[in-house]
DNA sequence: GCAAGGTC
């Protein structure tokens, strides 16, 4: 039997179909779905199979399992290991392996997709040692590229899928010895570990550098002189000093003050101005635009993969901004020239030659983000809709004229003084007309010319003043990570998603967390090399010695684990340092303002319990209290209440979207609030008058307050229930339940 | 419980 094994289920269903004579068939192995076919000149049967890309991981033997126990620099060192993560699919290799003569590896045209071939490959190799086996390499699962293929197969690339390994080693060693020196180093362990990566420390460190930037910004105020002009046919025209920014203010006040009711035009420069094609959509610039048009990476990501599983856009994760030669562009096109989109289709179809324009990166993996096929309105929903349009646009885009804008520069003489206005009319909408977002809006001049006098009906001077640098949005620092050549087109958003969920960062734009701050600074300190993103550049060239057979992997990998042990030498002669360094930060992202009974730091603690609260420094002279959610990490936010003066505060739950709980004391009093319409809405229901009839309270309970001094149904009421909480390790949600029910 | 890289 021909196994053909391919990096996606949907990659070899596609490609069982452009290789089989009839409609492949499809068989249930070890529970997945794989397409057979018989071949005429073949003796034997094909079975295609996908994988469903990595289906194994590197680890460390359970016994480094424990933090507590097992030291970060013992990791290094440690034996790395191989297991499967997807299992049925694992086994389903080895079934199908067994019964295999030949072998051919048809994963993705890229580094990983080597290595992920090698994988499948061993797996093989275990159950059939003789088993023969090539490889196969396209860009597109299209008819002539696949047939080309395997009509020319190669052999695999193992020194490729080595350089691969090195780099998951690498990734793993320094990765987990790092964030285990540092989680221990903060005393943050469980769910709330600090991590480090390769990827992801660099990223942190960006944010954290543009937010010192920030800081450290000191805003100078300027002065801008403005007046409103008037033509003979009582037009408008807006007209700007021409020193846009006036660094003293008396020099503004000076031109205020000779500014006449008469303006003459100096001169009138017009010229055109050009909007180039934009280049088709790999992942980074398909996320780029959805985020400008409101969607975060991973919503957009998400949601592409779904137009891409369902068959309407091309694959989703591609470095490439030039379509191969295998795709027929004028099919593509085709296929719009009837639904929504037809009269964009047409136009385009009517013109001589199709030419599309040509990005910077030309890469093997896969072919840029094309629309595949026509969607119907009805069949997807807003959002899904929103960014197929956009594909499609896009795509469209890539085969129009550029954009030429008319632009006008029209200086004019106010008692001597000069003042300008700038004018832009899109003459040749090109590209633009098929591709609408973030367009720019035409301004329009009147018709000018030298001499013409104008009158002045309004004169004003703003004062303002310069803006710090602006934060990361999520495109944009998408973007910054590619140049940098920071994580893959598939990895970038998950990364960004990783520093939300560590708490490392919040908001978009991105905003990080004292610990954030606490958490670069050693590492700057003390592990620069996790920090840059040469980190990442030295390990490319690594792999392309590896590549290219120049070095052993061995030999990187040991060098690499020289360098670690240097590393943890000096965050281990330096820990003090780090560990207290670390606890401040954590400690500042837990204050949250001051107190309003006494002025001490509110902060965010925790109950003997475990469960949080917002508790006054001033404990125990002062007994001010806030709740707090069971679950989720909380942070601290740099929005202030304008009613308490207290920060605003977030919660972060694993998988789900971050929730805004406001002002923690608005939140307080708008729960407390809906608490007693629901008992309004509620029969009513006498009070107990013993504390042993409120429903919940039983002996054991009752025994407990007691011995908190609590014994009467009002001192119940009466009572703080986060203090009493404290005392009686009751939980305080039961408390307050118990006090509604007595009040 | 640790990374980053595939894929869903």
């Amino acid at each position: 039997m021909h196994l053909i094994i391919a990096e996606k289920h949907i990659a070899a269903k596609r490609i069982a179909k452009i290789l089989a004579p009839k409609e492949p068939k499809q068989v249930r192995v070890s529970g997945m779905d794989t397409f057979e076919y018989k071949d005429p000149d073949a003796e034997d049967r094909t079975v295609v199979m996908g994988l469903s890309g990595h289906i194994v991981q590197l680890d460390f033997p359970k016994a480094y399992n424990n933090w507590q126990k097992v030291d970060a620099n013992e990791l290094i060192d440690a034996e790395v290991i191989t297991t499967p993560t997807h299992v049925k699919i694992v086994a389903a290799l080895r079934k199908l392996g067994k019964e295999a003569t030949h072998v051919t590896i048809a994963t993705d045209y890229d580094r990983e997709g080597e290595l992920i071939g090698v994988e499948a490959l061993n797996i093989i190799r275990k159950v059939n040692p003789d088993v023969e086996f090539d490889r196969v390499f396209y860009s597109a699962i299209t008819k002539t590229e696949i047939e080309g293929a395997f009509e020319n197969p190669a052999s695999i690339d193992f020194d490729l899928a080595d350089a691969g390994h090195s780099r998951q080693v690498i990734d793993l060693v320094w990765g987990a010895s790092l964030t285990r020196y540092l989680s221990i180093s903060a005393g943050r362990l469980g769910k709330l570990f600090l991590s480090v990566g390769r990827v992801q420390s660099p990223t942190l460190a960006l944010i954290v550098d543009k937010e010192k930037e920030r800081q450290a910004f000191v805003s100078k105020p300027y002065w801008e002189v403005n007046a409103i002009l008037k033509d003979s046919d009582d037009a408008m025209v807006n007209v700007q000093h021409k020193n846009s920014k006036f660094w003293e203010k008396e020099e503004a006040d000076a031109v205020m003050e000779v500014v006449g009711d008469k303006a003459s035009v100096s001169s009138v420069e017009s010229s055109k101005k050009i909007d180039k094609v934009p280049t088709p959509f790999n992942t980074t610039e398909f996320i780029g635009a959805a985020s400008s048009i409101g969607f975060t990476a991973s919503n957009a990501m998400r949601i592409a993969e779904s137009l891409y599983t369902n068959g309407f856009i091309s694959y989703p994760r591609t470095d490439n901004t030039v379509y191969p030669e295998s795709i027929d562009l004028r099919a593509q096109i085709e296929i719009f020239s009837k639904g929504p989109f037809r009269e964009y289709a047409q136009k385009l179809l009517a013109k001589d030659k199709l030419v599309p324009t040509r990005g910077k990166k030309q890469t093997t993996d896969h072919p840029p983000i094309y629309p595949a096929s026509l969607a119907k309105k009805s069949e997807l929903n807003e959002q899904e809709w929103k960014l197929y349009e956009l594909v499609v646009r896009r795509f469209f885009a890539t085969f129009a004229d550029e954009a030429e804008w008319e632009t006008m520069k029209v200086r004019f003489d106010i008692s001597g003084e000069e003042f300008k206005a700038n004018g832009a009319r899109l003459v040749q909408p090109g590209w633009r007309w098929y591709y609408p977002y973030n367009a720019p809006q035409d301004r329009l001049l009147p018709a000018l010319s030298e001499g013409d006098v104008l009158d002045v009906t309004g004169k004003e001077m703003l004062d303002k003043e310069t803006q710090p640098p602006g934060r990361y949005g999520q495109g944009r620092l998408i973007k910054l990570m590619e140049d940098l050549g920071l994580g893959t087109k598939a990895t970038r958003h998950e990364i960004i998603s990783k520093l939300y969920s560590r708490a490392y960062v919040h908001g978009n734009p991105l905003q990080p967390t004292k610990t954030s701050f606490a958490v670069i600074e050693a590492l700057e300190k003390y592990a620069p090399t996790i920090t840059k993103h040469d980190m990442t550049s030295q390990l490319e060239e690594d792999m392309n010695r590896i590549a290219e057979g120049n070095v052993k992997e061995e030999n990187v990998l040991n060098e690499s684990r020289k360098m670690l042990h240097e590393v943890l030498a000096e965050l281990a002669n330096n820990s003090e340092n780090i560990s207290e360094s670390l606890r401040a930060g954590l400690r500042e992202d837990k204050v949250i303002g001051e107190c309003p009974d006494c002025g001490s730091k509110l902060m965010v603690r925790r109950s003997k319990r475990g469960s949080r609260f917002i508790g006054c420094n001033g404990y125990p002279d002062c007994n001010f209290s806030l709740p707090l959610p069971k679950s989720g990490q909380i942070i601290v936010t740099e929005k202030v209440c304008e009613e308490h003066g207290i920060n605003h505060v977030k919660i972060i739950n694993p998988g789900k979207r971050p929730w805004d709980l406001g002002c923690p004391q608005c939140n307080f009093i708008e729960w407390k609030k809906t608490q007693e319409e629901e008992k309004a809405k509620q029969p009513k229901v006498p009070i107990p008058d013993k504390i042993t009839d409120v429903p919940g309270i039983g002996k054991v309970t009752a025994e407990k307050l007691k011995n908190a001094e609590i014994d009467t149904v009002d001192e119940l009421r009466q009572a703080n229930a986060i203090e009493l909480s404290k005392i009686t390790s009751l939980p305080a949600g039961k408390i307050m339940k118990w006090q509604e029910l007595v009040t």
